[in-house]
DNA sequence: ACTAGGCTCTGAAACGTTTTAAGCAACGAT
DNA sequence: ATCGTTGCTTAAAACGTTTCAGAGCCTAGT
């Protein structure tokens, strides 16, 4: 309640204000003895600094924003994870804003970060618009797009190869022997969506396969077996026997509507998910998915801002590479 | 980079600072006419506040803190869910700090929130000490505590009867036909695994049932596959028939080992989670599970937490009530 | 006509830091 | 003896707000 200050501090040590300053921030300036009494006087008042103050008077605020799509996707969980850990061996704190899919939740958290001054931002767009990135890049607040980026590579970005990502899963789906692939995954406007889907499309068209693909809204786990229902209940000549879904959320819906309807996996039809999420191994058949380096990417993204923060304005992509997980949702010969 | 502040929102409307203030904070202090002109200016301008230097005048930070054990956990990506809805409304802001299982990681957020004089804090703490809470008490900032109680009901907390969920765990297990039940959880520290292993212990002597207890330090899908080969492995007689897992992570690793080592479930042994998870319904097994109103604790933790800002000191315990979710993992009758 | 009271608005103080310029003491070199 | 120099310390300004006391003006009541 009585808040203890320097004022308080000081008065306690018998020094100065601004040597008690010193003492925290700069104690080589300060002669050991005087240091000893002031970190005593600290010590034994429970001074904890108000970092408000600081910050108005430092005009930094040393902290960054990192606003995702959804933390609780074990992908960006583990994004936040690595930003942070690289973060504070800088001497930076993160302050994470979670959008839960929402545009609006989104928009709320750039909103806090430029009140609070955050000297960078790293953002996981919800939905890509070029307005709050621009007023951001005004403002003189670097951005770095994580997951995603830039259309004309103006911002620096951390992002996966979705393509190759895409890639990688029609062959897998092409080496267990399907014929006739579908790519179940969105919503379209999604970048890594729409790249995954080329890369999908590029494999499956070069081996001569006939490729659907159903464009979602969200990717979860309801919606998958929703959507396991509409599969099972085509006719078998239109029924593909190679799904690619956008996340293991959805795949591991899939995967239980189609069990449950009594369609065999990998048998009747193969899957392969995105992210490998904890219960990818733990699914009725042990899914084959796509992972990505996602607590090397949270770190990556802060490294680059940090590059900027030292007063770069060049912007750097930062290219990640999936890797496929072979498991039982999908066979090999 | 050139920031924007009140005095030049104030020089462009050709007003006073005091002025400009007021059409932000107290509209009503103000003609309609100068509003307007300010308006105008405060967007014309791109003006934003500036957090700090309000949070230092105005002494509050309309923030509160709230630290929770693991957000990956889906039950506490709810808890916050349900607190930053009920926050927003109430005009605060939330803070949130993910210990990731790490007191260490914990006690800097706690210490976070102190330095930015957060108005209140939530803690959900991974591992109870009573140090800190007497510390911020002796601060003055009011802490409610999220998903444990306090020893002596000293301080507010929201929790869920634990023990209730330990019975009906133990219940389905019984109705279940089991005859020898086994709790895997912990760590044994933590309160909630206590109750839990109380009421499922009262329920399985009442019934005249075998009770096995296996204490863990963490509870995630791997360590659930691997205490399953150690449960495929023990003798029959030694083998429970009926397993209530800590969480639906450590149920849906074991689940899969089991099932992976030709037991069935539930015929062999049934089994019980603990959160309902959303991957718990799309397990090999569809899991049955103990569902908690996380969401809803989640805002009735901010709502004690307000009750303490409007100045009360009387420390209130909300109590949850858990609900079983019988999916395939149980047998019923 | 004068005053009381109500509206608006202004000016300035205050919040707790960091930082800069200057002060002071002691010391070595001239 | 004087002059830098070095090492340590202090006083005070500044950061961008909120808030409070009061100034100015208008209207209504006497």
């Amino acid at each position: 309640m009585t808040d203890i200050g320097l004022r308080e501090v000081a008065a306690h040590a018998g020094v100065s204000i601004g040597t008690v300053s010193n003492v925290l921030n700069r104690p080589e300036r300060v002669s050991p003895a005087t240091a000893a009494r002031v970190s005593a006087a600290v010590h034994e008042l429970g001074y904890v600094p108000n970092i408000a103050a600081r910050q108005l008077r430092a005009g930094r605020s040393d902290a960054i924003g990192l606003s995702v799509i959804n933390i609780t996707n074990p992908f960006f969980a583990d994004v936040v994870f690595g930003a942070e850990e690289r973060a504070s061996d800088a001497g930076y704190s993160v302050i994470v804003g979670n959008g839960f899919d929402s545009t609006e939740r989104e928009s709320r958290y750039l909103e806090l970060f430029e009140q609070q001054r955050v000297d960078g931002i790293l953002l996981s767009p919800v939905e890509y618009r070029e307005e709050p990135l621009q007023r951001l890049r005004r403002r003189g607040v670097p951005v770095v797009l994580v997951d995603h980026r830039h259309p004309r590579g103006e911002i620096s970005s951390v992002s996966v190869d979705n393509r190759l990502g895409g890639r990688i899963a029609a062959q897998a789906l092409r080496d267990s022997g399907c014929r006739h692939l579908a790519f179940i995954g969105g919503p379209a406007a999604r970048q890594q969506m729409v790249e995954r889907l080329e890369g999908f499309q590029e494999v499956s068209d070069a081996a001569g396969l006939r490729t659907t693909h159903i464009d979602t809204t969200t990717l979860n786990t309801r919606l998958g077996r929703e959507l396991a229902d509409r599969i099972a209940d085509l006719p078998a000549e239109d029924r593909p026997d190679g799904v690619f879904a956008g996340n293991d959320h959805l795949a591991l819906g899939l995967l239980q509507g189609l069990v449950g309807r009594g369609l065999r996996v990998p048998d009747d039809i193969a899957l392969v998910g995105y992210d490998d999420i904890e219960f990818a191994a733990a699914a009725v058949v042990p899914l084959t998915s796509v992972r990505q380096p996602a607590a090397q990417m949270g770190a990556r993204a802060v490294e680059l801002l940090l590059h900027h923060l030292g007063g770069s304005d060049e912007p750097v992509e930062a290219r990640f590479v999936p890797e496929l997980v072979t498991r039982a949702t999908t066979r090999t010969h």
